[in-house]
DNA sequence: CAGTGAACGT
C-alpha cells in the first residue's frame, strides 16, 4: 500500500481516492462505515492519522458512540487519534469524558500536544475545575508548551471562568506572545467577573498597541458597558463598530439589544433588533426579557407570540421571561399553560422551577407555589429563597420565618438572597424585633456580611414601621458608601410617614445619584411635590425625559372569567367607561357618607384640590375594581394586579368599597398583596 | 492539521 497523487493504491493494485476527501463528503453513519471498511481492506486503518479522520467524521455528524467504537478498536493510537476522540467529546459537550481520556492518555504514555492541552483545559474551564486545570497547566509547561499561544489563552480562560482574574492578569502580563484571542479572553473575563472598568482598561491598552478588535471582542466590551450601565460608552462602542466596519453578526447585535434593553432604552433596543438581518431564539428572548424586566409585560408576551409566528420555538430562557411577565400582570391562566409547556416540551431546570413558584405566588396562588416547592426534587437555596419571598409578599412574615428555620434544620445554607427575602418578609409584616435580631446575627452566626441590599431591607423595615430616625442612623453606621437602594428605602419611609424635611434632603441625594429607574424618579418627584417644591418636580421630569427612559405607565389588570382587562390611569377608552364612571360616583358617594376623605397629597401636580380628587378616583386600580364589580356576580372575589405601588388613597378607598359591596378584593401591587375584606386590609395599613 | 475568545433567565 502506498500513497500516490492523492490516491491510495491497495495491495491488489486497485486505485482508491485518499479517504480524507471521501470522509469529508460523508453525511451519514452508513457512508462513513463503508469507507471504514475500505480503509481496513486497504490496510490504511492501521495508520494513526486515518483513525483520527474516521473518528472526526463520526463526531462531525454527531455520532460519538461510533466514534468511540472506532477509537477503542484502533490497533494503534497515535496523538492524532487521541486528539480526535478528545475533540469529539469536547464538541459533544462532554467535558468529563475529555478529562477521562486525557488521564488515560497520560497513563498510556502518549505524548500530548498543544491541541490536547488546549481542549482539555477548555473542558476544565467549563467544569469550573480549577484544580484539574492547574495540574494540566503544569503538565503543559513540562511538555514544553509554556509559550504556546493556544495553551496560553486556554489557561487565561480557565482562570477567568473560575473568577480568578488577578491570576489571569498576572499570566497575561507575563506572556511572551499575545493575540486577539488572549486579549478577548481578558476583556470578556473582566466583563463577566463584574469588573467592567478593568475590561475597558484592557481594551484601552489594546488600542495603544494598535490592535484591532473583532466581533467576539466587541461582545465582551458590550457586556462590560452593560454591566457598567454606561450608555455613553456603550453607544460609543456601537458607533466604533460601525465606523471601523467591524462585522456585525447575530451575537454582537443580540448583545447590543441586551445592553440597550437592560438599561430600559427599549426603543433603541427594538430598533437594533428590527434592523438585524438574521435573528435567533436568543435575540428574541434578549428583547423579550428587556421588556419584561422593565415592566412592559404586555410587549414581552406579544413578542412570545410573534417569535413563534416566525417559527422560533421558545427556549427555557424566553419562557422564564414570559413567566416574569405573567407574574407582573397576574396572568395566572397563561402562567399555568407555560408551566405545562415547560413540563411537556422543555423540562425544568432550577431557574425555571423557581420562576414558576414565583409566578404562582404573584398570581395569587400561594398554595400552588407551596405544592410545587414541596414537589421539586432538587431544592437549592434559590428555590427556598423564592418560597420565603412568596410568603413575604403575601404578608405572611411568620410563615416566611418558619420556612427559614426549616431551611436551617435541613442544613441548607442560607445565602445573601435568603436574608434579603427574609428581611423583606419581616418588613412587610412589621416584625421589627425579628428583623433586628436576624440582621444582627447574620454575620456572626452565618458568616454573611450584610451587603447594601440587606441594609436597604433593614432601612425599609425600620422606616416602614415609622422608625425613620433609626433607619437614618443605620445608614450612618454603614462602612461602605451607602448606595441608591438604601436611600430610596429611606425616602419611601419619609414619604409614607410625612417626614418631609428629611425627605427633601434624601430626595436630592437620590436624584444626584442618577437612578436608572423611572419608578425611583417618580418617588423623588412625589416627595418634592409633597414638599411643594414645584421647581424640583419640573427638574426631575426634565432629566427623566433627557435620559430617554421609557416611563412605565401605571396600569391595573383584573381577570374576569379568564380574560384579562387592563386599565391605564384615567383610562376613558373602555367601552364600558360610562358605566364604570357611574359606579365609581355611586361608590364615592357612599364612601364619603361613611367617613372617607380623599388623600390628595399623593397627587403629584400643582393643581386645584378638586381636580386632584378627580384624578385620584381615576387611578387605574379603581377603574379595574369598578369594572370587576360590574362584570362579576355578587360575592365573587376580585383579583387586581397593579404594576406600581397601590396609592394610599386607593388603598383607603378599597377598604370602604370592600365593605359597601361586601366583596373580597385582592390587590397585588409591585411589592405585596393587599387582601381587603369587611372594610379592613390584611396589611393592617402597614406601609 | 486542529485546538483557544462571544449573546437571553429566578
Amino acid at each position: 500500500m502506498y500513497k500516490s497523487a492523492g490516491n491510495i493504491v491497495s495491495r491488489t493494485g486497485v486505485l482508491y481516492p485518499w479517504p480524507k476527501q471521501l470522509l469529508s463528503a460523508c453525511k451519514d453513519a452508513k457512508s462513513i462505515s463503508q469507507i471504514h471498511a475500505l480503509m481496513i481492506f486497504t490496510g490504511v486503518f492501521s495508520n494513526g492519522d486515518s483513525n483520527g479522520q474516521l473518528i472526526a467524521s463520526y463526531a462531525r455528524i454527531g455520532d460519538v458512540t461510533s466514534a468511540r467504537r472506532v477509537f477503542e478498536e484502533s490497533p494503534q493510537r497515535g496523538v492524532v487519534t487521541w486528539n480526535a476522540m478528545i475533540i469529539a467529546y469536547s464538541r459533544n459537550d462532554s467535558p468529563n469524558e475529555v478529562q477521562n481520556l486525557y488521564r488515560r492518555m497520560i497513563l498510556e504514555g502518549v505524548r500530548p500536544d498543544s491541541s490536547t492541552f488546549t481542549v482539555t483545559l477548555k473542558a476544565c474551564s467549563s467544569l469550573l475545575d480549577l484544580k484539574a486545570g492547574e495540574k494540566i497547566r503544569s503538565q503543559a509547561i513540562d511538555f514544553g508548551y509554556k509559550d504556546d499561544i493556544f495553551v496560553g489563552s486556554s489557561i487565561l480562560n480557565l482562570y477567568a471562568k473560575c473568577g480568578k482574574m488577578d491570576e489571569a492578569l498576572g499570566i497575561f502580563n507575563g506572556m511572551t506572545k499575545r493575540d486577539l484571542v488572549s486579549w478577548t479572553t481578558m476583556i470578556t473575563g473582566f466583563a463577566q467577573s463584574g469588573q467592567p472598568v478593568e475590561a475597558v482598561e484592557v481594551f484601552r491598552r489594546m488600542q495603544i498597541e494598535e490592535i484591532k478588535g473583532d466581533a467576539v471582542l466587541m461582545v465582551g466590551l458590550i457586556q462590560a458597558c452593560t454591566n457598567l450601565g454606561d450608555m455613553k460608552l456603550g453607544i460609543s462602542v456601537h458607533g466604533y463598530m460601525i465606523r471601523q466596519h467591524l462585522p456585525m453578526d447575530v451575537v454582537v447585535e443580540t448583545s447590543l439589544v441586551d445592553m440597550y434593553a437592560k438599561k430600559g432604552l427599549l426603543n433603541l433596543a427594538s430598533r437594533v433588533f428590527e434592523k438585524m438581518s438574521y435573528r435567533n431564539v436568543v435575540s428574541w428572548s434578549a428583547l423579550m426579557s428587556g421588556f419584561a424586566q422593565n415592566g412592559f409585560a404586555g410587549n414581552a408576551l406579544e413578542l412570545l407570540i410573534e417569535m413563534q409566528s416566525y417559527g422560533f420555538k421558545p427556549d427555557l430562557v424566553s419562557l422564564v421571561s414570559a413567566l416574569l411577565a405573567c407574574s407582573q400582570i397576574g396572568f395566572l391562566k397563561l402562567g399555568k399553560s407555560i408551566h405545562g409547556y415547560i413540563v411537556r416540551r422543555v423540562e425544568f431546570d432550577r431557574v425555571s422551577g423557581t420562576a414558576v413558584i414565583d409566578m404562582y405566588s404573584k398570581c395569587g396562588s400561594l398554595s400552588s407555589a407551596r405544592i410545587l416547592f414541596d414537589r421539586i426534587s432538587y431544592r437549592d437555596s434559590i428555590s427556598w429563597n423564592a418560597m420565603i419571598a412568596s410568603y413575604g409578599i403575601h404578608g405572611h412574615g411568620k410563615e416566611a420565618l418558619s420556612l427559614f428555620l426549616q431551611m436551617k434544620l435541613m442544613s441548607q445554607r442560607p445565602d445573601h438572597a435568603t436574608f434579603a427575602s427574609l428581611l423583606s418578609a419581616l418588613s412587610h409584616s412589621g416584625l421589627v424585633e425579628e428583623g433586628r435580631y436576624w440582621f444582627g446575627i447574620m454575620h456572626s452566626d452565618f458568616g454573611i456580611q450584610p451587603s447594601e441590599k440587606h441594609f436597604a431591607c433593614m432601612v425599609d423595615l425600620l422606616a416602614r414601621a415609622g422608625l425613620v430616625e433609626e433607619a437614618h442612623k443605620l445608614i450612618g453606621s454603614m462602612e461602605d458608601e451607602p448606595g441608591i437602594a438604601v436611600w430610596v428605602a429611606l425616602l419611601a419611609g419619609c414619604r409614607n410617614h410625612g417626614k418631609l424635611e428629611l425627605g427633601e434632603k434624601v430626595a436630592k441625594k437620590v436624584f444626584e445619584l442618577k437612578p436608572n429607574d423611572p419608578g425611583i424618579y417618580a418617588l423623588v418627584s412625589n416627595v418634592f411635590a409633597l414638599a411643594r417644591k414645584w421647581d424640583e418636580v419640573a427638574l426631575v421630569r426634565k432629566v427623566m425625559k433627557e435620559t430617554g427612559m421609557k416611563k412605565v405607565p401605571g396600569y391595573s389588570v383584573v381577570e374576569v372569567r379568564g380574560k384579562l382587562h387592563a386599565f391605564l390611569m384615567e383610562d376613558k377608552s373602555h367601552p364600558q367607561h360610562h358605566m364604570i364612571a357611574a359606579m365609581l360616583d355611586r361608590l364615592e358617594y357612599e364612601m364619603r357618607a361613611m367617613g372617607y376623605v380623599p388623600r390628595t397629597e399623593y397627587v403629584l401636580h400643582d393643581l386645584d384640590e378638586q381636580v386632584k380628587e378627580r384624578m385620584l378616583c381615576n387611578h387605574s386600580e379603581r377603574l379595574a375594581i369598578a369594572f370587576g364589580l360590574l362584570n362579576t356576580g355578587p360575592g365573587t372575589r376580585l383579583l387586581i394586579t397593579k404594576n406600581l405601588r397601590v396609592c394610599r388613597d386607593c388603598h383607603e378607598a378599597t377598604k370602604f368599597i370592600s365593605k359597601i359591596v361586601d366583596r373580597e378584593i385582592v390587590v397585588r401591587d409591585i411589592k405585596r398583596f393587599h387582601h381587603f375584606k369587611d372594610g379592613v386590609c390584611s396589611c393592617g395599613d402597614y406601609w
